[in-house]
DNA sequence: TTATATTCGGACTCATATGTCCTATTTTTC
DNA sequence: GAAAAATAGGACATATGAGTCCGAATATAA
């Protein structure tokens, strides 16, 4: 469904979310801790995010990710995954065909379409807030 | 969501159980030809399906693919996707945390879970007969 | 200003998915 | 029985995803 690029991604943006929420900049090194990430590879996915400017980052002691309130707010889970796996989810046909569409129909696409938009939804629907929420109190778990 | 290899492998099915219908063998390198796919890949992966026993194979001249009636009616989009990429797709946790459950679940399980019940219930649901039927009656493409 | 703690970014390694090639085996036809 | 046409299967090759390493840049604190 994701790539593990993608779910170390959405994980770390939680956790990121979570800290700021309390006022806290977060190191590299704690958040792959808390969500059991490799640490290399998670400073990698975090670059990307901060371009993206879903996250901050500042260098140097005391350095660290946070994110805006805003931007807690109003990131969805449909933007990291856009940002990380690009836009397969949404468009690639169930059977790989490139000119599959509406018109032009693979033997399942009207049939996988309902399936398709509830999942699109639930990705633009679930906001970065939501899912901190769900860690904050302890509804959820993050690793 | 699927992987190419299964890509290929639902295309050449759907493909063989028409030529069935037809009641006609197929050979590797015709399937190739109409579903638009690598031929010694397609092998492969038509070697597996054999193994599981959803299509059938006979060597020598006039050789090639092919699957019973009761087969194109019973089998289903599920079993051959779990036959080639496994029960990833149905049980992998969104976030990819292996506690993941309804009474562990990460930030997305409860919402993600109807979306996944419907995705399940389109593999199960979906027989290789009713694919095969929108091909050959021009609804849908297989290239 | 120097030591230290941090992110940044390029180059690299490793694992898995995707794809190819070649030979063996089987079956049919002549 | 020999030739031809097909699948079977192992070994190999290539591409992509996943992950590591290390030096550079930057910021803070003593």
């Amino acid at each position: 469904m994701l790539s593990k690029t993608c779910e170390y991604g959405i994980r770390a943006t939680i956790f990121i979310a979570l800290q700021s929420m309390l006022g806290m900049r977060t190191s590299l090194k704690y958040i792959a801790e808390e969500i059991d990430s490799p640490e290399a590879f998670t400073a990698k996915i975090l670059q990307k995010l901060v371009r993206v400017k879903i996250i901050e980052s500042s260098k140097g002691m005391n350095g660290g990710f946070n994110m805006s309130m805003d931007r807690i707010k109003s990131t969805t889970l449909s933007e990291i995954v856009y940002a990380i796996d690009g836009l397969d989810i949404s468009n690639r046909c169930v059977l790989g065909l490139s000119q599959c569409s509406s018109i032009n129909p693979c033997s399942v696409h009207h049939k996988f379409k309902p399936v398709r938009e509830d999942l699109i939804a639930l990705l633009t629907k679930t906001t970065v807030e939501e899912m901190a929420i769900g860690i904050k109190e302890k509804l959820a778990i993050l690793r």
